[in-house]
DNA sequence: CGCGATCTTGAACACGGTCAACTGACGTGG
DNA sequence: CCACGTCAGTTGACCGTGTTCAAGATCGCG
């Protein structure tokens, strides 16, 4: 009934987590270390770091969404990705020890919280741990590298395909249903997210409906036809 | 006169490489490491790695330029970035151990070759080199979110005058002018990256010259006023 | 000099943006 | 209970940026 409740029913198993080495590898605590680190509630639009801020701690979400936003030159606001229970958010800090991105709530939510000391003396004392680091850097490198080259070659209905096939997977991932489950975000954040509008995002999400390939009301989604979708043809207007 | 010389006299100096680190932070070398690197010669054209290869090294940049490319879903290849002297490559490798993306020379160049095996001993046996390792890895995903938001916001005028003021930059780091050079790479390539087609791209160059903002010729460029560069309006055509 | 590749320029078109009106869901208050 | 507000989403008509297609220009090189 109470938001904690609610929270709890919607949160991960810690085994799914991208952070879990950082919480319990350390059966053999390093000395004077923080046993245990902080759980951050946050609820809609709240921020968990701001863009431009140093960076004192890497991020895993427990439960709920957060988008991770970056300002453009020219005071647009761009989506770089959603944040998805089990994710990891705030590790491109590592670079300049400075975020380059802000992360905002999508919902209330509740996110662990890993102290930037914690993280670096668990990385120097266990190896597995720093590789552990490296791969994650290195996975949301690709990612990153990967929605840079969608939103360059992909034409809008292409990518909103890809957009609703990306969700798919990673609900399925956790478990999920990937044909049928709601979107956390908003038409704005998904049209930021994909460099459009909310009307050229609405439009494809109507002729997708009309073509019988994936049923979209409000935030909920039904795959129909997902090869269609993964081939979706350059023109779909 | 021949190759190597030429390529000796554009080399960078070791200290401003990003992997020095793991070049001669051995001092003591640990058991049976191997004490040197591979070096690699690459002509025009030449890939130094494929997308989707299993990731056997790390590489730097030691003298002539690359591309790093990835193919989009639908055939369409897209140039991620431009990997200058000094730059590291194949880090994106850490997650998968496969590479994400396919580097290829722009022109005749030689690269440094860490083998993984030696990468991750030096990161296991010093903290500092780990660490670093994650710095440099923060640091190209922070890029490659900015490229991403640049794609995603920016006009196609706006995305040339960033690009041509970011190789400014780069070229300033590097101790050259930041005023005059010569780019490495062909329209296609530069139309590639920025997401655009090779006559939009050359369109702009033209109307920047007609401004008087820059002067490009071919391959070299003349930055003659930063500041319009830098705010250039949306609608610049 | 002539051939080919790279770059530039021009004209017409189309994808997606802009502006605006409309719909429906939800909440508040009369 | 219904009028009224707001807000998110949808749909329509028009327009502009950037693409497409096509023709020249320029440069390197045999």
């Amino acid at each position: 009934m109470d938001v904690p409740v609610s929270l709890a029913a919607r949160q991960i198993a810690c085994s799914g987590c991208a952070l879990q080495p950082l919480c319990d590898a350390t059966d053999p605590v390093p000395r004077g270390l923080p046993a245990v680190d902080a759980r951050r509630r946050l609820t809609r639009g709240e921020v968990l770091f701001e863009e431009g801020s140093p960076q004192v701690a890497v991020y895993a979400v427990r439960a709920g969404f957060l988008k991770s936003c970056a300002s453009a030159p020219g005071g647009a606001l761009h989506v770089l990705r959603f944040l998805l229970p089990g994710d990891a958010a705030g590790l491109e800090g590592f670079g300049a020890r400075r975020h380059a991105s802000r992360a905002v709530a999508l919902d209330d939510c509740e996110v662990c919280e890993i102290s930037l000391r914690r993280a670096q003396v668990l990385c120097d004392s266990f190896d597995g741990v720093a590789a552990h680091m490296r791969a994650l850097l290195a996975g949301q490198l690709a990612q990153a590298q990967a929605h840079g080259a969608a939103l360059a070659t992909l034409t809008a209905s292409q990518r909103v395909a890809a957009f609703l096939m990306e969700m798919s997977a990673r609900w399925g991932e956790r478990g999920y249903s990937a044909h049928a489950f709601r979107l956390p975000m908003d038409r704005r954040e998904m049209a930021d997210h994909l460099g459009l509008t909310i009307e050229t995002v609405s439009r494809i999400l109507s002729d997708f409906r009309d073509r019988g390939w994936a049923i979209i009301s409000g935030r909920a989604v039904a795959i129909l036809d997902p090869a269609a979708l993964r081939h979706c043809p350059p023109l779909a207007s």
